[in-house]
DNA sequence: CCTCTTATCGTCAGCATGACGATATTCGGT
DNA sequence: ACCGAATATCGTCATGCTGACGATAAGAGG
């Protein structure tokens, strides 16, 4: 009774909000199969490499970003026995949320990276399964925003409570009173944590400037409904 | 730019409630490494298989029931380089939740099998990181039966609303007073079905029995706090 | 019948929520 | 200096959900 050898891989769905709109990072595909085709950036765990370390290693080489800015978590494993032509191939997806990112760079096997609205996803085809494990990512952070701190991934190390309501207004898709969530969001348990700055960036009445606080739940969740 | 060789396999962490305890099954292994120690039931994916049939086909080898009685759902994958000294080993482990069972029968590579309370699982050790593992779908169970219908995964086809509610009690390992949360679950859209049959098998005035509704989500939330 | 046990319904105060009015504080223009 | 326009923040109020707990219903066993 051996075991049939597999390849492992991580892929990532990275999500950030550029503009008005909830953008996933894809990468044109420099080497076959799906050669030419946008995907999920991704690529092989090592020989003797932890599974989050791969993940943030590709999330790295795809975006140069400085790590500890970006939050990433495992999503799930994919190992459908066609999922890649070549060979058996099983995935381990991560996700990941960052704040309003510079363009990413390609890779070494990509040709190309660009940030997509989610929108416009709907209809184009990612290789491989990357289209499920894309919807399985959009469905995880907009079920996080629920009832974890999560929202404030997408924000800069200090954001106002204008931003955070942007940040459930486009993963939602939806409108939010802004008097109710700033009610909401500033009495929640460690949500937020003061800083005493305020900013006029977004026009109008100066807007106190938060921290996100140590809070890993959030309580009372917000709820769709 | 090669690939290094992985092999995959599936572990189960299989959940009941057995008289009045959380129990997990685990099984005493029958081969190295960790031979002769207790460990999640799981098996190596085969060639042509996909994740969730081999961990289907894992379920029923140890426990010999008919599918479809168990749910069953994926709780995330683990691929430390030094997890499993033979050799690199990434593993899907999945969630079962399952009614009160006849016993489990020891499976090919498993020379015993038992259910454990989760209670006595905090002191004991398992093999390889399952101890890690248990404790993530713990978290998992006791996260999910606030917000989805999953608590009914524990229980007969047809049961009561007391029956529910041990369930509760038992996995969140508090008490729930009765008639509060007859109203909630009752009130609950899609979650109950009645059948318009009763039972008194607990003692007392006759209890209506009810089948799982439709729902996929359980709203409002049953919130521990 | 009486008691014990469990099921189920009601009541009530407190809290969170959604809808929305009112006020505060800036900016840009005149 | 004054006037909108824009945004932030606070307040009000009716409604619904929740937790605490009393009351009643319906069976089993003496």
């Amino acid at each position: 009774m051996g075991h049939p050898p597999f390849a492992v891989t991580v892929d990532l769905v990275v999500l950030t909000l550029t503009g008005d709109e909830l953008c996933a990072l894809v990468v044109r595909r420099g080497i076959s199969p799906y050669r030419g085709e946008w995907a999920l950036p991704g690529g092989f765990v090592r020989e003797d490499e932890d599974l989050p370390d791969a993940a943030r290693r590709e999330l790295a080489e795809e975006t140069g970003l400085p790590p500890g800015t970006v939050h990433i978590e495992q999503l799930a494993g994919y190992g459908a026995p066609d999922r890649d032509p070549r060979m058996r191939v099983v995935t381990i997806a991560y996700l990941a949320l960052a704040p309003d990112l510079p363009l990413p760079r390609a890779g070494s096997d990509a040709a190309e990276a660009r940030w997509t609205p989610v929108r416009s996803l709907r209809a184009e085809r990612l290789a491989f399964d990357h289209d499920r494990i894309l919807a399985d990512g959009l469905e995880r952070a907009r079920a996080k925003l629920e009832y974890s701190p999560l929202a404030t991934a997408f924000c800069a190390p200090e954001f106002t409570v204008a931003e955070l309501r942007r940040v459930y207004e486009l993963v939602w898709d939806t409108r939010l009173d802004p008097r109710n969530f700033h009610r909401k969001v500033t009495g929640a348990d460690g949500l937020l944590e003061p800083t005493g700055r305020t900013t006029t960036r977004d026009g109008g009445r100066p807007a106190q400037l938060y921290r996100r606080g140590g809070a890993e739940l959030l309580y009372p969740p917000m709820l769709r409904s």
